[in-house]
DNA sequence: CTTGCCTCAGAAAGCGTTTTCTCAGGCTTC
DNA sequence: GAAGCCTGAGAAAACGCTTTCTGAGGCAAG
């Protein structure tokens, strides 16, 4: 029984039975080697068009070592920010000829170590978008990860480049231009526990609040998605803030939603903002001031610096810092006369 | 020099070394066979654990003929039921240690084929997510391609499975909707011109015309996404209907703000509807009418099918069809008294 | 005419696993 | 006590490719 039936899949042992040469030979033609003699390339490039020859991948990384695939994990795939990086990342990595393949934890962070390692073991390198597990497990896997490159985090152990935004300016950004507008109660509506984004945030307003000692901030628990918003209502009408400062913009989406059906107006009686300016901000109703983080471009970066780290190439940037920009548009207002608190 | 430093990765060979026995045993430990002595499998598996030892899984593809992998080919990775499709898609698979190679293509139909090869060869299987190419082009590439899951489009090739949904039937349901609300003078915002979905969209409205002869329906170019419905609200004041239905909510959001930007109200001046349910249709202002399309369960379903497939089972359904569900909210209201086409 | 170099293709050795094949040793059974 | 089984571990082949090594043949130079 001939070798070609036996996997059900022609191989490079086939096309050499054809074309009359050897398995060097015909890998040599597939890979341009152009110490072949042209007539015999041409009869091996015909022999493979013929059978329709495509090598095997897996055995081609086995013999050089790379997959030309990256990882990246991430904690939710349904969150608009994992999305947009995924895809900055992958339409990067693909114009270079590698692909992604992609691990989501669920937000669960014991899974991340383990789903990192697998993946990681499977591509030339591996991209951790704002991993959630503690500084020291993230410091002590780092190092077998590598070439690895970080989103929205940090860490101490070397070669590590990171990709951060500036979520703390961000957010001092947005809370300023609501002190402009004459607002001096403010709220914020804080996103998960354990996202290192929203410490920055936190870390922000804190800087915020020692530079405008005379404003009032009032921190009330929350999420990242729209039912965190939409079921913050209460609270933020009972912290008598009319400056709501939404973790990002889906909350404050979901904010706007729960506002409206309580007949209260936006920018009128209460200003909303959100963060990242995701595509939707455009198009809410009314349009939502926020902080513009150009998040896909961010995915574009990390395979820049995920590639020089593969190539071995010095590291121009070892990681760079995105400041958002804020973009006023109708959610916010001037402040009316200093609302007192309302109760249910 | 050891095997060990040559690669930089420690290996199987390193821990048959450590525990003073072959390559085979070492394999069989790590894989669970038990005709290995108990004390030999115990002095293996601690030397595993001091050497940190973890399979390559490079290595175990080829010697096995699977990768525990499978692929995906999208067309926008930006369009959000794709990402709904991946991210169900991503996580039923995961639960059966599976993971997931995502390829873009961008909208490139000519790339598809390509793109799919490619990905299907270091994969166990793929999902072809509403492919671009033609019919033929489909039939031609599908037997290579198997084992095959195609979503939103069908084909005469055997022994592949299509999950669509019946987005003829949703339109339909929407067009009944808006006429028992009184609407008389309907528009379609219509979807990319090569979309299999839009196709079947524009089947559904055939059906709804010869059923409901009285109502005047106009068709206009369209779009996917935002500013296909920001910039169509020329083209639909014009058409003078009183109900528009948008390809999708990402139409039908652009669309609504357009329309608030003009000072109109919606639904009092005109009902406008969507399409797919995404998470953001509850929140819009006003919420949005859409017909409801359970999109992350049919990246699910995609995987159990592939599942099937892969393992050889008997498919117990060669494939389903899936009706969107009509979720009335407050876009659409009764038709005011007719109005007349408005200029500019 | 011979030596030596150079070109180019085939043989074979990896890459890191799994798995079949082989065989040594201990046990049962007559 | 010897013949045959059975258990369990090592040797080696296989997976499909790349690449080094080897060697045959052609050609130029002395």
């Amino acid at each position: 029984m001939v070798r070609k039936s036996a996997s059900g899949r022609i191989g490079i042992a086939d096309v050499a039975v054809k074309a009359g040469v050897s398995h060097a030979t015909v890998s040599r033609v597939m890979n341009g080697n152009f110490t072949v003699d042209p007539e015999i390339a041409a009869r091996v490039r015909a022999a493979a068009v013929e059978l329709k020859y495509q090598p095997n991948p897996v055995g081609r990384s086995l013999a050089l070592g790379k997959t030309d695939t990256i990882g990246i994990v991430v904690p939710d795939l349904a969150n608009p920010t994992f999305q947009a990086i995924l895809r900055g990342l992958s339409r990067a990595a693909a114009q270079d000829g590698y692909r992604v393949l992609i691990a989501d934890s669920f937000e669960v962070s014991s899974e991340e170590t383990i789903l990192a390692g697998e993946a990681r073991r499977r591509c030339d390198g591996l991209v951790l978008c704002a991993p959630r597990m503690s500084d020291a497990e993230l410091e002590e896997i780092a190092p077998s990860l590598r070439p690895l490159v970080l989103i929205n985090r940090t860490t101490a152990a070397a070669g590590v480049p990171s990709l951060v935004v500036d979520y703390g300016q961000g957010v001092q950004d947005i809370a300023e231009h609501l002190v402009d507008l004459g607002h001096t109660r403010l709220a914020f509506l804080a996103g998960p526990p354990r996202s290192a984004s929203n410490n920055l945030r936190l870390q922000g307003l804190e800087a915020f609040k020692t530079a405008h000692p005379q404003v009032e901030v009032t921190m009330l628990e929350g999420g990242s998605d729209f039912d965190t918003g939409h079921g913050a209502v209460d609270a933020v009408l009972e912290s008598g803030a009319t400056g709501i400062l939404a973790f990002n913009d889906l909350v404050a989406m979901g904010l706007m939603s729960g506002l409206h059906e309580r007949g209260l107006d936006v920018p009128g009686d209460i200003s909303v903002t959100g963060f990242d300016d995701i595509p939707f901000a455009k198009y809410t109703t009314p349009t939502l001031t926020t902080a513009a983080v150009p998040i896909t471009e961010l995915g574009e970066q990390a395979w820049h610096q995920l590639r020089a780290l593969i190539r071995n190439e010095e590291s121009d940037a070892p990681g760079s810092r995105y400041q958002p920009k804020l973009e006023v548009r109708a959610s916010t207002g001037p402040a009316k006369a200093a609302r007192t608190a309302v109760h249910g």
